[in-house]
DNA sequence: CTGAAAGCGCTTACAG
DNA sequence: CTGAAAGCGCTTACAG
């Protein structure tokens, strides 16, 4: 069935086995303009049985080229994804699709590329026009600087970032900050004072970071401007490693005068260490309230089911259909702020 | 710095401005043929000077389809990811920018579509040439004549999968069978008769799935040759959802008769076993043995060791290599097996 | 050392 | 209802 090895056939090569013309075979297969000069049903099933014969394969880039567009679509995130992120791409796929667009992925390293800088960087996808939109998640690496300019250069562009502003593409911004001073606030009400923090490496490793180390920073601030401030001894590293999550929050639960609450600056660790007290005979929240940050899935299927802040409900739809509408039109979106608040979730941990 | 909205530059305007034929521009560009025809320093800082100027942007569509290659891969897995397919994704990175390739990732419903199939496939990424090679990682539901036919239409692939026979592409045997019969032969070596099955929830829907459920069959096939079938009442759900992994070892703890091992079809659901297990007072292995599958990176972290069965090092050097060859080859490599045998790691949690 | 020109595979206004 | 032809942005053998 297929072709012989070598040059793949092309619509050229459709058209002259079914003796039409390469402007028939092209009508077929794109399916366009059909209705205002249908083609014959002879015509067409003799050219779909050539291109099943010569086992032709459209060849997007000659499509590209001519239409000037790839209808590929691209979500951006950093490595490793999270059920966030896969739900994300989940409504990207299903939302394109409706406009004929496909959905790939692009991984980006956790780590901030080497010196040198390597050859090809992995943005090349976005810079070269390979896609002709992206939805960027929170957290990648990428510099605003870089953002503007593939703005400017064309692409359509849909950021999920807490401290960027509009430049021609829209921002998805998470409100993170309220909810967690409302978490802050929420523990503080209930009584506590000496409120632990669960950490991920790089908000120890750069606590300066305005977007890396955004919890670390707004939950600090939220407690200092309590008159609460984060005792140093209470701040501990483990909440990207379960193993060590669960370490160090029983080594939390040994020093005098441990915390009594504690918050993980991931629902993973909090999770962690809702067992590593249970196992060392604390009550929870009784000895020790545990909050996680991400309102991941699993936190509502454990026991106590956990205490967290993040969005509501996994749904994209406003932010997906605005990259597609900047597709669609023109070119002329100015750029949005587009928000979706984190929200305080209250459950049993705490 | 960047030009009017409206249409993009293109080598023709950078041409123009630099006072040189978009040939100049081109090899200025694209690097080649330096050395053979050099280009005067000055032209050269001209024209990057007018790329600057208008905010030239390479566009890869007219590039790949002058050079009949887009210099892209795909990594094609199934949602969600692991770590065993980001280390994959990190290697064809970085073994793909050594020859100017850059990578982008495919991931596909961890569900078979439902019906109508959804227009566009996501698919069409390989389909439709928009990469010049793919890996893909096993456990994807593409069809092998689909696969077949991807090769035969020129696409370069690399595919992960244990029961299948190349067919213009290379597949990688990850021979699970052997390790995984291995395992089982080392818990009744140790004395156990009573072994339970933690079971992915496809592998208790689909028990028939050659590829689904490879492992669950393995592992029941291995028990029964040695005269020690599966008791239907120690399989149970939970591999996929931590808290319900958890749930389900208690339960099996408590039945009458309870097993004295648990296989679980995941590394994790292996590790909430243990601490399932722990809460119930339940020594392991002394009480139960707990083994896991796919030796991922938290089972040598936590205590006890996790004894599990997978690829010993996550090293896939020689079938990243081996595409980029397929993809640099005039396209006459045939399909080849590239064994990748996975092991049983005994450590102490049996 | 540089430029004019052909052509990659497709789409689409236009002429018939 | 169908075909001839131009052109999308780039690369590259070739002529000068």
């Amino acid at each position: 069935m297929p072709e012989k090895a070598g040059r793949a056939p092309t619509q050229r090569d459709v058209a002259a086995a079914a003796g039409v013309s390469t402007a028939t075979v092209s009508y077929i297969l794109s399916g366009r303009r059909d209705r205002v000069t249908p083609v014959t049903p002879e015509t067409r099933e003799r050219v779909l049985r050539a291109v099943e014969q010569l086992g032709y394969r459209l060849d997007h880039s000659g499509r590209s080229l001519r239409r000037r567009r790839t209808e590929l679509v691209c979500v951006v995130y950093r490595m490793p994804d999270n059920p966030w992120v896969e739900r994300l791409a989940e409504q990207v796929q299903t939302i394109g699709a409706r406009s004929g667009y496909s959905m790939i992925a692009l991984p980006l390293p956790s780590r901030p590329p080497a010196e040198p800088v390597p050859r090809p960087s992995p943005l090349r996808v976005l810079r070269e026009r390979y896609v002709d939109g992206a939805i960027v998640a929170n957290g990648t690496l990428i510099e605003p600087a870089e953002l503007r300019r593939l703005a400017a250069g064309g692409l359509s562009l849909v950021v999920f970032h807490d401290a960027l502003a509009p430049a021609g593409f829209d921002v998805v911004d998470l409100v993170q900050r309220s909810a967690l001073t409302d978490l802050v606030g929420h523990l503080l009400d209930r009584g506590h004072t000496r409120i632990g923090y669960l950490a991920h490496d790089v908000e120890l490793a750069a606590p300066d970071d305005e977007v890396q180390s955004l919890k670390y920073r707004t939950v600090a601030a939220a407690l200092a401007a309590a008159g609460a401030p984060l005792d140093p001894r209470l701040v501990v590293p483990g909440a990207d490693v379960r193993e060590r999550a669960y370490v160090e929050t029983q080594r939390l639960l040994r020093i005098e005068n441990p915390p009594t609450a504690l918050i993980s600056s991931s629902d993973r660790g909090a999770i962690d260490a809702i067992w590593a007290a249970r196992d060392l005979g604390a009550s929870v929240p009784g000895d020790l309230a545990i909050a996680g940050i991400g309102n991941g899935t699993e936190g509502s299927a454990i026991r106590p089911a956990l205490t967290t802040v993040g969005l509501p409900r996994l749904d994209f739809t406003v932010p997906v259909t605005r990259l597609f509408e900047r597709i669609t039109a023109p070119g002329e979106l100015p750029g949005d702020r587009i928000p979706q608040p984190w929200q305080l979730i209250v459950r049993e941990s705490t």
